[in-house]
DNA sequence: AATGATACATACTTTAGGGTAAGTACTTGT
DNA sequence: ACAAGTACTTACCCTAAAGTATGTATCATT
């Protein structure tokens, strides 16, 4: 798994901004391109590793391996693995990855809005 | 300005899942370290170049005007720049922008929540 | 003539994130 | 004996994003 140096600039100012700005506390949990995509996914329900690989064609297993272990990690979602073979592991949202609900929510609600509009501005360009 | 490469894998994919996943689209829009604290600051009303910068302290110039410029061409933001010198260039949320205050704000609502909760962890772990 | 204020721009370098490809372990089915 | 399914792991590479540092234009002030 990819290890992230401890003091960099970026890591520094991160721990800093971290107190001062909610967002930032947000963007330290749920940032990184796949992230959200992943909780999304779970918002309905808790899903086996392959059935979050089906759901999200495009993702590479190492990046949903990746993530979910962050999240794991950050006490967003939880690893149920039951001892059988071949092996049975499922994930679902933490109390805490269940309060993102409004934010992700929110998220798609104004996606649906905004692209909405541009949809508009496509067809009208497209009759010009 | 950084620019980006139109062809890539990532991108590629970007596209296919920007039309599937609602949250694809908004992280589109707002997925950048920089961006969502941006438009956090914003929220509150217009702010010239140099109240963000304040604002925001561990941002770099040349992150502030690149996401600026980049949150101004996907219309999330709107500049204007009165023709005096020295220059007087104030940043407001478009209207696309400011319905992404419902988002804001549930990301800032949960990170208090969160926030909360760990802060009681750390307490606990302190006295073990 | 030099300094400060404002809002940038630009070249260069580093780093973190993401991608590719291949391998692992353990058992059931053919 | 070999393939298939499940849930990963690991090594290596590449690129986009972020950081550092310095420069620019314009005018007012000292």
């Amino acid at each position: 798994m990819t290890r992230i140096k401890a003091s960099s600039t970026i890591q520094e100012n991160k721990l800093a901004a971290y107190q001062l700005c909610p967002v930032t506390y947000v963007m330290e949990k749920i940032s990184g391109y796949w992230k959200p995509i992943i909780l999304y996914q779970l918002l309905s329900g808790s899903k086996r590793y392959n059935e979050l690989k089906k759901a999200i064609p495009s993702i590479t297993e190492k990046m949903l391996i990746q993530h979910l272990k962050q999240l794991e990690t950050d006490q967003l979602l939880i690893r149920e693995a039951l001892p059988v073979v071949p092996p049975h592991v499922t994930y679902r949202l933490s109390p805490s990855g269940e309060r993102l609900q409004p934010v992700l929510q929110a998220m798609a609600a104004w996606a649906i809005e905004d692209s909405k509009d541009k949809e508009h501005i496509l067809f009208s360009k497209s009759l010009s």
